[in-house]
DNA sequence: TATGAATGAGGTTTCATTCAT
DNA sequence: GATGAATGAAACCTCATTCAT
């Protein structure tokens, strides 16, 4: 019932608390729809205050999405398809029913503002490209490519599909989708497994 | 310099012209910074005479991208590695350098408009996944999958990779993506592959 | 169904025609959303079509209005509640549900236009003042006015109970209005009435 | 010329000042042309100034309306026309050079916004039906009603003389209106004035 | 003559940003 | 430092009026 009175952004609770707002604000509304008003009130400030710690409105949903931005260990279990399925459920974890609203509002955010086109990459390939690369590669090494397999493609494999049930299918995607990816598609397509087929299939029969 | 003078909407060149322009602006200043002077100045008509046509800025848009919305005939190569390339070529045929622009304009726009929100889907899924769908379907009946794979998934992959393409790496896909993900990827998932697989198998174990 | 084509206005009846619906749009929404299009929807014709007869929207109220706009006789029954009540009903005879909504359109109208000022005073008078004047006189000089009545606000008493009962009750004046006023009121300041009084006084005591 | 300098509307005086500007901006122009730019000039502020403390132009007009809406003390001299004079002196005083144009406008006004219909209505009673109706109640409790007077007509007299003053005569009642309301029509349908009248047709026979 | 269509000139409302306390 | 309030600069949309057929 009673406003809040004056807690400074200078207290860091604070701030976060305003961060949160804003990516909620974000992924509610949409960039378009995106406005300090919203912020502030949801946050019980004023525009003016929020002002003074962020010069802009970009610069304010810069920060938002900066925040918590978080990369993975690079996974080795040995197995493309465990590394890929470690990679995925990281991804998972840092999906939530917002996601979809944030990830629109950072593209369309980033057609503006050159820094929120930075932003939006980053986000994207949060254990993304770079890892799913050396991942790759490493399997590579290992020969567990089958040989025809475009490895470049392969690399995007798993975010293509976490983001077209993203934005196409409009699901967040969840552990089970990885799942099936990782042993529908990635396993098919590795070496190892035409052996782990075989012992599966030998196993299987009597 | 010198203003057109008066030249009805009704004229269909005049009209596909003003949707032209529209679909130019959305993909160049994105759907927040869309606006009917911004459309009314590239067409030198008036606002008015937008409105006559269009009731609403979201209007226009919608009928900026409903045109030329087309699909392709439903490929049956008896490969589905073909059959894929086929979907594929099809989309990179839709596919300029304004596609981005338009995707995410779409889907910004889509978060409050349900009509851009089914035009968004339609366009993402121009040769998508009904069609593929089906492909995948008969690939499965012709015995060309390998058993593991999922199908489901499999019926987005080349989508995903397309829209990955298009959105993260920022590069309109183009053929020779098509290519990559065709023999790089559906071809090893497909039953054939399990033929060479069993060959290598074979080749690998002494 | 089928959209009357090309009658032209120079065909009487067409003519009337619009100006029914301009007053029954004025009537409806008000003067301030009164538009040409609004009548030119009602009537199946085209704005320009209106424009050719009418050089402005003013133009098409003023006609709108001063049609059917008629003056009664002037009554001379040899009593003063009689005049009334035919000038009364007279009034009564020219209300409709669309009355209050015409003279508030009037009304505002005539605050733009002077020609409008004029024929809101017309309508306001029809049967009014003027004739009422006159009735008076003639009553005053029967000796049928009690000497301490006012005859000037006399004139306006049938007249202001119109008015307010349309405006203020926002009840379209009818015949038992008009009946009240003249055997509740103009009866009782007439002097025949101070005889008339005279007997009920008479009758009733003991 | 010189603009004054963002002098807060939470300053009643600088508040009072925009009502004030209102009101006179719609007396002046009437409710058509009354826009947020001509208040906003003429108080030297910006139209997104206005809009911070109204929400809208039919907000900003009702609240300059409600403004001074005061209601009198309900008489009670004892006599009927004494009554009717207090009231009616009392509306007078609310009066002024912007009163029909106010009330042109808040009849407009009321055709497209509920608040201000009934705004409308409380104006034209201030004073009006309620306490009017309470004085005739007891003037005929005293007796002091001719019986054929219709009671419930009389208790509109002054308000429908006035407005009718106002509307069709296009003066702003005054004094003298009420005076000759009250003695030259009022007086004579009191009872008192029935034995006058009595008294008077004594001496009028021989 | 009737009409479909175009348009200039507003009018309402919104929002990022800036003052003044 | 936080805030209430002010504001310029648009953006959307409407309407009286005018063209061209």
């Amino acid at each position: 019932m009673a406003s809040r009175k004056k807690v400074p952004l200078s207290d860091p609770d604070r701030y976060r608390e305003v961060l949160t707002a804003a990516r909620a604000v974000l992924a509610e509304v949409g960039y378009e729809r995106f406005n300090m008003d919203l912020v502030a009130r949801r946050v019980q400030a004023s525009k003016a205050t929020l002002y003074q710690r962020w010069p802009s409105k970009a610069a304010l949903i810069i920060d938002a999405i900066h925040t918590y931005q978080a990369r993975p260990d690079c996974p080795d279990t040995g197995s493309l398809v465990e590394d890929f399925r470690f990679l995925g459920r990281w991804a998972v974890t840092q999906t939530n029913a917002d996601t979809r609203g944030l990830v629109i509002g950072l593209l369309e955010g980033s057609r503006r503002d050159e820094e929120l086109a930075r932003l939006y990459l980053e986000r994207m390939q949060q254990g993304g490209p770079d890892l799913a690369q050396l991942v790759v590669q490493r399997a590579a090494e290992r020969g567990e490519l089958a040989p025809e397999v475009d490895a470049e493609i392969l690399q995007d494999l798993i975010g293509a599909l976490y983001l077209f049930q993203l934005l196409v299918r409009g699901v967040p995607p969840d552990e089970q989708l990885i799942d099936r990816v990782a042993d529908g598609i990635i396993g098919p397509l590795s070496a190892k497994r035409a052996t782990t087929a075989a012992q599966q299939t030998q196993g299987n029969p009597p």
